[in-house]
DNA sequence: AAACCATTCAACCGCACCCAG
DNA sequence: TCTGGGTGCGGTTGAATGGTT
């Protein structure tokens, strides 16, 4: 709200305000009686501006007690921080700041108090709003949250804090990770991580599998509320909860950017599968390239994935940003030979690599990021939508087609997949807050298994005995926990090594947890231990 | 003009951290 | 080492506002 907009609210609240009837007087100081919430008066304001002027900031606590102004400390420091400080900058972000906030996103996540001290004159609460307010745009523009060019750079400053950061510290945490470099950069731990978990002998998996499953994934993703057997984080202590999503989440960024090596993703190994959660990195794989239905059945968020039903009513761009859903869609996570839901959803996530205004779109302003921009690609995709009707399936992209230059990877890649799928528009911390659904199939709301129409999906493919992708790193954890088979044993044995110094006993916990309700799959595991079963069979 | 809907943003809430006692 | 107060942070809410039907 700008500072006009704010008086006009302060001098309306400062005449008819409803809280001077709750015992204030001159609705705004109260002395000694109940604390005021809502909106503040511009009295209250002065009386605040005076008493910071006199005191100085900090001990809000004593304000009331001193002013008699009947707001709480917090709510004092609040207004302060957010509203009254003098070097507060007001008014819209300009292109530059707004740059620099996406900029800032990649690298810190949601840490808008960070974020805020590297913008002079903004506040957290001024950045959050606008962040938040930009996801939902590109999020109805069904665009990628993050620009790749500022992807790159993100990357590319990883890439040299991590030259310079090598092993300059030594943070136990990791210590039990073999050949691990130990950043301490402040931005994509993630990376960290998913080398942590890339190392073949630390999961009996190939490595190469879980190159591409975003860390947050393994973090986050299996963590929410409703998942049945309780997920990791969420469980977890909080102290021993990773805090703060850039550990998480850059993960995203450097893997899902295509950048870090791609290699055989599939290898016939004849054990659990395991393909990139988003998708992303797929599209790059020749091997799922040439499975047409695995590069779109598991970009998450997607119709193609929720629930074969996507809605008729929403524009093929505007694709929501649901989650990746593996709480509320089994099969989406599941064989790339799922049948695929809807040709429509579908024929969204494919047609752009492959279509004229792609390219064109690589040379729009869209690079910027910016709002303007957004709403050029916005624009220029609804004005190409027609001329890019799909006319093949994935299976017919050639290879070549993909086979470019990184960024011009990325481009087409969020152009084709856009926001909903976009790894980039997880921040970890964001993953499931981000793309709260905004249909029906809330993550609260997260229906039985067996009444969920992905189910059916990814039991089919398993009856079809064909190869299971099991792309949720969740059903390789809980899988992998509750498997009676040995091999799996092994795995969750591994995987607890694995994770065990980073996520704590609760780890083990909830592995047990999920071990004990391995037997009832409608519990505890819950899908995931029905996929178990499909794939046992299978 | 009215109703409805979408968007924005200030403010609140709960949690976690820090630090002094 | 424990405890409680102060503070900071991130997520969420709800009122205000603007746009559309």
């Amino acid at each position: 709200m700008t500072s006009e907009s704010e008086e006009k609210m302060i001098s309306k609240n400062s005449v008819d305000s409803p809280y001077v009837e709750e015992g204030n007087t001159g609705g705004n100081v109260g002395g000694n009686g109940p604390l005021k919430k809502g909106p503040w008066t511009s009295s209250e304001d002065a009386i605040l501006i005076e008493y910071v002027t006199k005191h100085g900031e900090g001990n809000w606590n004593a304000v009331q007690k001193h002013s008699g102004l009947a707001r709480c400390g917090k709510s004092c420091r609040l207004r302060w921080a957010n509203h009254l400080r003098p070097d507060l900058k007001k008014g819209a972000f300009t292109p530059e700041e707004e740059h620099r906030i996406i900029e800032l996103h990649v690298k810190m996540g949601n840490k808008w108090a960070r974020m805020a001290a590297e913008l002079p004159g903004r506040t957290d609460n001024e950045i959050k709003n606008y962040w938040n307010t930009r996801i939902k745009r590109r999020q109805r523009a069904g665009l990628p949250i993050y620009p790749p060019d500022i992807c790159m750079q993100a990357l590319n400053e990883n890439q040299h804090n991590e030259n310079m950061d090598n092993f300059s510290s030594g943070d136990i945490r990791h210590s039990d990770f073999l050949c691990m470099n130990v950043f301490e950069t402040p931005q994509f731990n993630g990376i960290e991580l998913n080398r942590q978990l890339y190392s073949p002998a630390l999961l009996d998996i190939p490595a190469n599998s879980l190159l591409d499953i975003p860390t947050s994934s393994l973090l986050v993703e299996g963590l929410d509320s409703s998942y049945p057997s309780k997920s990791l984080l969420s469980s977890m202590h909080p102290s021993k909860r990773p805090r703060g999503p850039e550990s998480i989440f850059s993960g995203i960024t450097a893997s899902s950017c295509g950048v870090l090596p791609v290699g055989n993703q599939y290898p016939n190994d004849g054990s659990m599968r395991i393909v990139q959660s988003f998708g992303f990195s797929s599209a790059y794989d020749h091997d799922s390239i040439s499975n047409h239905a695995l590069s779109s059945s598991l970009i998450p968020g997607s119709h193609a994935i929720t629930n074969g039903n996507p809605s008729s009513s929403e524009p093929t761009w505007a694709m929501k940003l649901e989650l990746p859903s593996l709480q509320t869609q089994i099969g989406s996570w599941g064989s790339p030979y799922s049948p695929l839901p809807s040709l429509e959803s579908v024929d969204t996530l494919i047609q752009s690599p492959l279509t004229e205004h792609t390219q064109s779109c690589s040379l729009s302003p869209r690079n910027s990021g910016l709002l303007d921009a957004v709403l050029y690609e916005s624009q220029t995709k609804k004005n190409s939508k027609d001329s890019c009707q799909p006319t093949s399936p994935a299976s017919t992209v050639p290879v070549d087609v993909l086979d470019t230059s990184s960024h011009e990877l990325h481009e087409t890649e969020w152009e084709a997949y856009g926001d909903p799928i976009s790894p980039f528009g997880h921040s970890s911390s964001s993953v499931f807050s981000e793309y709260t659904p905004m249909s029906g199939n809330s993550l609260d709301e997260l229906p039985s298994v067996e009444t969920m129409p992905g189910f059916k999906v990814k039991e089919a493919a398993a009856d079809t005995k064909t190869q299971m992708i099991f792309s949720r790193p969740d059903f390789l954890l809980a899988s992998s926990c509750s498997c009676p088979n040995k091999d799996a044993t092994k795995d969750y044995s591994l995987l607890k090594d694995a994770f065990g110094p980073l996520l704590g006993d609760d780890l083990g916990k909830d592995c047990k947890q999920i071990d004990t309700s391995a037997s009832s799959p409608a519990q505890g595991c819950g899908h995931d231990s029905r996929a178990w079963n499909a794939m046992s069979t299978a």
